[in-house]
DNA sequence: AAAGCCCTACCTACTGGTAGGCAGGCGTCA
DNA sequence: TGACGCCTGCCTACCAGTAGGTAGGGCTTT
C-alpha cells in the first residue's frame, strides 16, 4: 500500500504534465482537475510547487536507479545493457509526446528551485556513470565496437538520447528518435544475445 | 535602418527570454520592462504572443540561413564547415545560459501555435540538410573520417548538438557542451586549414 | 490629414498560495 | 464503553499578483 494514493496520483499527473509542457507549462489547477480534488487540497500534500518538483525529481531519480539495476540484472553484455537503456529512453519519449523529466527540467532551469537544479545535475551524473560502465563492459566483451573513451562516449550518448527525444517531440514523430540514434545502435553487436529477460509484474 | 528599432528590440528581448526561460517562461511584462515601453504597446507591434513567436522563428530561420551561407563562403572543406557550425552552436549556448531557439521551442511544443511548430520542423530540416552536405563534402575531401551515411550522420549530429546545449544548460557549465561533442569533433581532420575567414562587420 | 507609435486605463482569466472549517479514523484514558 | 484530543485529507472562500489582450486618447512625423 503506497504512502497515499492521492499523493502518488498527484506525482503521476505532475510528472506527466512536466514532461509534456515543462515546469512553467502546468498549474495546480491542471493537476487538481486531473486527479479529481480541489486546487487548494494539493497544498496539503505539497505546500509549494518547488516542493512538488523536488519530490518529482526524487521519485524520478530513484525509479530510474531501479530501471538501471533491473537492466543490470537482466542483461549481461555492455551492448545489451546499452540497448535496453536506449529502449527505455525511446519508451520515455512516448512517440514524441514527452521528454525525459531531466531534459524537460533542464530546459526550464531558471524557473526551478536551486535544490532541483542540483538534483538534475545529480541525475545526469548517475546515468552518465551507468552508461560509462556499459561502454567499458561493451569494450571488454566486444559487444560495442570502436570504444576508446567510455566516459566521453557516455556523456555523448546521454546528450544524444535527450536530443533525440527533443527531435522526436518537435515533429511528433517517433521515427525521428530512431533516426537520431541509429549511428549509436549500429555500433552495438548483436552477436551475443541477452540472457533471459526477467519479467516485470 | 531597420523596419522599427522598437520592433527589433522586442524581438531581441523575446528571443533572449525564450531561449533562457522557454515559451511559457517569459511574459509581455518582462519584454516591456526590458525594452522600455509599456506592456500594452507591445500589442501594436505583435498583436498576440503567437504572432510574436511566429516572427521570432521567422527571423531565427532566416538569420540561421545567413549563418550557413556565411560558413559556406568562408570554409572549403566539409570538416571546416562542420566545425564552424559546432562553434556556432557552442556560442549559441552562451556558457550554458541559453538554448537554440529551436530546442527551446521544441521543449514547450504544446504551448505553441501550430504554424510555429511547422516552422520548428522546417528549421530542423534546413539545418539537417546543410549538415548532410557538410558530411558529404567531408567524406569526399577526407576532412571527416568514417562517414558512411551523411544523412543519418546529420540527423544524429543535430540531436547531439541540441542535447549538448541541454546538458550545458542544466549544469551552467560550458565544458559539458564540449564533453558531449568531443567524439564528433575528433572525427574532423584538421589537416586542411580553412580558407580566409570573411570578417563580419 | 493620415499614419505610426506609444500611452493610460482597464478587462477577464488564471497564477501559486493562505485561512479556516469539517468529516472521519486513531489511540488513550477515565 | 464512551468521551477526549489529535491527525489526515479534503473542502469553500479568498488573497495579491500576473497572464495576455482591448479600448481609446494623444503626440509626432510624413
Amino acid at each position: 500500500m503506497p504512502t497515499s494514493d492521492t499523493k502518488e496520483a498527484l506525482l503521476d499527473s505532475a510528472e506527466n504534465a512536466a514532461r509534456r509542457f515543462g515546469f512553467d507549462g502546468f498549474s495546480y489547477a491542471d493537476l487538481a482537475q486531473d486527479v479529481g480534488i480541489r486546487k487548494a487540497s494539493i497544498h496539503h500534500h505539497f505546500p509549494s510547487k518547488a516542493k512538488l518538483s523536488l519530490a518529482l525529481m526524487e521519485r524520478y531519480l530513484s525509479s530510474f536507479k531501479d530501471v538501471c539495476a533491473d537492466i543490470d540484472a537482466s542483461y549481461a553484455t555492455g551492448g545489451a545493457k546499452l540497448t535496453a537503456l536506449i529502449e527505455r529512453y525511446k519508451a520515455g519519449s512516448d512517440n514524441g509526446q514527452q521528454l525525459c523529466l531531466c531534459a524537460a527540467f533542464s530546459a526550464s532551469r531558471d524557473s526551478l528551485a536551486p535544490e532541483v537544479v542540483s538534483q538534475i545535475i545529480g541525475f545526469r551524473a548517475m546515468v552518465s556513470d551507468w552508461i560509462t560502465e556499459a561502454f567499458e563492459k561493451g569494450r571488454s566483451d566486444g559487444s560495442i565496437c570502436g570504444v576508446t573513451n567510455p566516459s566521453l562516449e557516455a556523456t555523448s550518448a546521454l546528450s544524444l538520447l535527450e536530443g533525440a527525444q527533443l527531435a522526436a517531440r518537435a515533429a511528433s514523430e517517433p521515427a525521428a528518435f530512431d533516426a537520431a540514434i541509429t549511428l549509436l545502435t549500429m555500433r552495438i553487436s548483436l552477436r551475443e544475445p541477452p540472457i533471459t529477460r526477467i519479467e516485470q509484474p
